[in-house]
RNA sequence: GGGCCCGUAGCUUAGCCUGGUUAGAGCGCCCGGCUGAUAACCGGGAGGUCCGGGGUUCGAAUCCCCGCGGGCCCA
């Protein structure tokens, strides 16, 4: 076996799985139970990143570890491909920036097309980058797509089901709008895109009719709004201050005039009187825009104080400007009372001929104006700037305008119920997201679905010409073509898109011509009926119903907004019961300094560029057991190597090692059977098979939970910590030895352990794991086509002895404190010493009885000593340490024996050096000369040469000169000079098969 | 304004639910060792007011309360 080249081994594999078929076979049903995975389908637009590589690993390990359980894994792919963000960025493209101009410069049809193409373009991408490339082994061929007509029916079906069931209706709503987008945004659209920004923040004082000199003090952070306001609003309980400003009088909120008024600098004033709120009730005033926009002048009526319970008395006046058209509060307010809803701001948010001198005007613009016309007629107080957060367009970035308009809503608030009990039947891991999702949903609001935008599932609602309250709500393409006189020849795929389902004309015998209504759907619903559209599954039914509800679905957090409620509320409207068993909540990627990765800071990690710097199983080592699940995960690329690379490495070699030796001894597992050695397994390899069994049953008590980083730190630490430096290292000598056959016990020990390693590494590095199970694994089991075909043993509890576990920990911290102390000592581990004694109470020592040979052999100890009497070593001829209970000491001096066999030891690891130098093999013979000016080197060379020789492999060592032409060196050894020669022997190597 | 989460070594963190060895790792730093799988590795050391304060308790990183600081969500 070659040493650890991971690209070029994931290079190997990849071409090994595709001719082969392995991803087909291990996706084909076996007659197992069934997992059946939802795949949340990345929209199709940006580039993969870090993050990205992250949810779909969990998703990758999850499914490889149900398979190799045993289950059959339904794993069909999944793509978003319309919306809003493919629309901006063709937008971009084309270098158009409103609709208008799609429709006049380029017209539906091309741009559509272009749409397509870009979904095209990042498919591509996302396949190879973020799918094929890192092993998930998702069925891209089958995988359902949102922009196919057969999916889009599905859209269509939930919304008639909504309708057959009343939930459907229109309205006219105050709702958040992107005016760069020219569209209405949902809740939880919103909620994606807070951020800081700095807006105007204006004191302004409204005169109150009647010459009175009395002024109501507002304060707004959006002074375009004023164009709109209808009312102004005061908190029914709350005290206000009637305040003497130099001889004018405003009104002021008896508890925010002091800040009120230091803010806008006034020292002297005085609170003349103090009124409760409701006192205000029916104040008129005169409009402060009544000059500038000429509606206001039919509004009279309403320009007024009314009260309202939502009215701060945290922060600006304690009187609030009520503009209904601009706020879900004002609007609700506005129909209590009967205000008129006056929205003068277009979609595109520029003010409409209603708005007088403000026509034309962006809001960002009018709000210059107000302050300035306000400025000019002396009603303002203050204009200065605040930061605070504000909803902006989660695809585009632009600020949000609150406008009233007509929109297509469902009725979720009516299913508050029917959602929760829906959410009683699935576990969310983890645990603490549960309360989340659930007060989400307690609270949930109508949803609006519609959208006025073009790259999306047409609305499927049409009205009638003649009567608008005629309603026809399309459910599929087949009613449509039922219904319709006329349809455009193109395929569904088209026909369920514009601009060519609005060529379809449809009459009926109520209704001679219906017009379908002027939006397109949510994509947050596209996604949502994944559920049963991903398979359509109407027509598939057998097979929907027995995916159905799925087993999983896993997303990062903020999809407890998005996809995880998209698809529990159509599921909830079509059917009232939730649509998948378990989901699993992933944390988001940060950069390494816990920053939020985004193009503008320049800190975003890309798949592609990720993936070739690091390979891929390095990669998803460290992204799958860094940190947990549920928890940000802060990339750092420097981690990559150091806790992954490491790791693997040693995994590698241990098979290199594996290898090298049972291929010398001509091992084979068929004949040289792990259950004829039973009776001859030494306490190490007792322990090992403890070890490896135990973990497996951890594991899979982790993986109940979806501690995925644990299980996979759980498997790695048995690999690197039990398998490599504890086992390894004791079983070397006896790999070594030729005497006797035990060698043979150790590999079929090893055998079993590394077999089955391997298939609890297969999910976690896949690529490693199948390479080695290629090279190892087939070597001598060669029908065994791949890991991933295979699955995980059972636990062998006969196998699994928990008190020797234990006891071998205490040995090893035993061994640790002898190491501790030799190091205090200065004696290198390599310099033998006469005894180990160990001072502990009865229990421990019990312990360590069986386990002496092993303190022995780590501890480079001829003999261990156990004793409950701390006097055993307390003599002036010991150094000692304890820790916790346990003492242990060695002896200071060291006799004459032990002396020249530390300075053969010297002498043989100097010539191991020289091997490897020359690039011997393992099983070569060499023979050996040493010289030296020490006697003391000599002696120990001549009386220890067989030692040295069975050490080194030497057919031959002698004192003397070494040979012409062979290889040598001179070495310091404890101060003496020693050179050595070293040649290649004619003697042969190890018998081998 | 309300809710949830978090604060442990220079950095990243385990432990907290279920109170009880001397709070455990990894990285970095310093020292040493090993090397017939390993361009590897191993061991040791220094480094902690477990955010602060109060309480419960024989005993608190852990449970409770109050602050402070950070994050997320809702309004």
């Amino acid at each position: 076996m070659p040493p650890l080249d991971v690209r070029r081994i994931e290079e190997e594999v990849r071409r090994y799985w595709r001719e082969r078929r392995i991803p087909v076979k291990w996706r084909t049903p076996g007659g197992g139970r069934l997992f059946s995975f939802l795949e949340g389908p990345p929209t199709t637009n940006g580039y993969p990143h870090v993050g990205h590589l992250r949810g779909r690993l969990y998703k990758d390990f999850v499914l490889r570890y149900h398979r190799m359980l045993g289950y059959d894994v339904w794993a069909q792919g999944g793509w978003d491909e319309q919306g809003l963000p493919v629309e901006v960025e063709v937008e971009k493209k084309l270098g158009v920036r409103t609709k208008r101009e799609i429709y006049e410069r380029f017209g539906l049809e091309r741009f559509v097309e272009e749409c397509n193409r870009l979904v095209d373009h990042y498919l591509e991408y996302w396949k190879k980058y973020a799918t094929e490339l890192i092993g998930l082994w998702l069925d891209l061929e089958n995988a359902y797509e949102t922009r196919r007509g057969r999916y889009v029916e599905y859209v269509w079906y939930v919304i008639k089901r909504a309708w057959e069931r009343g939930l459907l209706y229109e309205g006219y709503r105050v709702l958040p709008f992107c005016p760069r987008c020219e569209t209405a945004l949902s809740d939880a659209e919103v909620d994606m895109g807070y951020e800081e920004r700095e807006s105007p923040s204006i004191y302004v004082k409204l005169r109150v009719e009647g010459g009175s000199g009395e002024h109501l003090l507002v304060w707004t952070t959006t002074p375009w709004t004023l164009v709109d306001n209808e009312a102004v609003a005061v908190h029914p309980e709350a005290e206000y201050c009637l305040a003497d400003v130099g001889g004018e009088r405003w009104y002021v909120a008896k508890d925010l005039a002091e800040r009120v008024m230091g803010e806008l600098g006034l020292q002297s004033w005085r609170c003349v009187e103090v009124r409760r709120g409701v006192e205000l009730r029916g104040l008129r005033y005169e409009h402060p825009l009544a000059e500038e926009v000429p509606l206001h002048a039919e509004h009279r009526e309403s320009h007024k104080v009314l009260d309202a319970e939502f009215v701060s008395l945290e922060e600006g006046t304690g009187l609030v400007h009520i503009a209904p058209g601009h706020g879900p509060e004002d609007f609700e307010l506005g129909v209590r009372y009967g205000l008129p809803v006056t929205s003068t701001v277009d979609v595109d948010g520029t003010f409409d001929e209603r708005a007088g001198l403000f026509k034309g005007l962006s809001v960002n613009e009018a709000s210059k104006l107000v302050v300035d016309v306000l400025s000019r007629k002396g009603l303002l107080v203050k204009s200065g700037k605040v930061v605070h957060r504000y909803p902006h367009c989660w695809r585009c970035g632009t600020p949000l305008v609150y406008r009233a308009d007509r929109q297509w809503f469902i009725a979720m608030s009516l299913l508050r119920e029917d959602l929760l009990r829906a959410l009683d039947s699935v576990e969310v891991f983890p645990r603490v997201h549960r309360n989340r999702f659930e007060s989400w949903l307690a609270n949930v609001k109508d949803w609006t679905i519609s959208r006025s935008r073009i790259w999306g599932t047409p609305l499927p609602i049409w009205r009638c010409s003649d009567d608008s309250s005629k309603i026809l709500v399309i459910g599929s393409i087949e009613e449509l073509k039922r219904y319709a006189s006329k349809i455009p020849d193109v395929d569904e795929d088209r026909l369920v898109h514009r601009p060519w389902i609005d060529e379809v004309e449809i009459g009926t015998p109520d209704c001679s011509r219906w017009v379908r209504e002027p939006f397109v759907v949510d994509v947050w619903l596209d996604s949502g009926v994944a559920w049963i559209a991903s398979v359509d599954g109407l027509r598939n039914g057998e097979l929907f119903e027995r995916l159905f509800p799925y087993t999983f679905v896993t997303e990062a957090v903020d999809q407890t907004r998005g996809w995880f409620y998209s698809l529990i509320a159509t599921s909830v409207v079509d059917r009232g019961v939730a649509p998948y068993r378990q989901i699993l909540v992933q944390g988001h990627v940060l950069d390494k300094f816990g920053r939020k990765m985004s193009k503008h800071l320049g800190n975003v990690v890309y798949a592609e560029e990720a993936i070739k710097r690091f390979g891929v199983d390095p990669l998803r080592l460290y992204l799958l057991s860094r940190y947990p699940p549920g928890d940000s995960f802060m990339f750092d690329p420097e981690e990559v190597r150091r806790l992954s690379t490491g790791a693997l490495n040693i995994v590698w070699n241990v098979f290199r090692f594996a290898a090298m030796y049972m291929d010398l001894d001509g091992f084979s597992p068929g004949v040289h059977r792990l259950s004829d050695y039973l009776g001859r397994l030494s306490v190490e390899d007792e322990w090992i098979l403890s070890r490896v069994n135990s973990v497996m049953a951890e594991l899979a008590d982790l993986m109940s939970r979806y501690e995925i980083n644990r299980a996979v730190q759980l498997v790695v630490d048995f690999a690197v910590e039990d398998l490599s430096r504890t086992y390894l290292k004791l079983v070397r000598p006896r790999v070594w030895s030729e005497v006797s056959d035990d060698r043979f016990v150790v590999y079929s020990t090893l055998y079993y352990v590394l077999k089955r390693l391997l298939k609890l590494l297969a999910p976690v590095v896949p690529h490693v794991a199948e390479a080695l199970w290629i090279h190892f694994v087939r070597h001598f089991e060669p029908e065994e086509e791949s890991v991933h075909l295979t699955r995980f043993d059972g636990v062998d509890e006969g196998m699994r002895k928990p008190q020797l576990e234990e006891s071998f920990g205490t040995a090893m911290r035993v061994v640790g404190m002898l190491a501790s102390l030799r190091n205090r000592m200065g004696l290198k581990t390599r310099w033998p010493v006469r005894e180990a004694v160990v001072v502990a109470e009865e229990g421990v020592l019990r312990q360590l009885e069986p386990l002496k040979d092993v303190v022995s052999r780590l501890a480079n100890a001829k003999r261990v000593v156990l004793a409950t009497d701390p006097s055993a070593c307390r003599s002036g001829d010991y150094e000692s340490a304890q820790e916790g209970g346990v003492a242990v000491c060695l002896p200071r001096g060291i006799d004459r024996d032990l002396y020249m066999e530390a300075l053969a030891r010297e002498i043989v690891r100097r010539i191991q050096v020289m091997r490897k130098e020359m690039d011997l093999g393992v099983a070569e013979f060499i023979e050996v000369a040493v010289e030296s000016d020490s006697e003391d080197v000599v002696a120990a060379v001549r009386d220890l040469r067989d030692y040295i020789a069975g050490e080194v492999r030497a057919s031959e060592v002698r004192v003397g000169e070494p040979w012409e032409g062979c290889f040598v060196k001179t070495w310091d050894v404890e101060g003496a000079t020693v050179r050595i020669g070293v040649r290649r022997s004619q003697g042969s190597g190890r018998a081998g098969p």
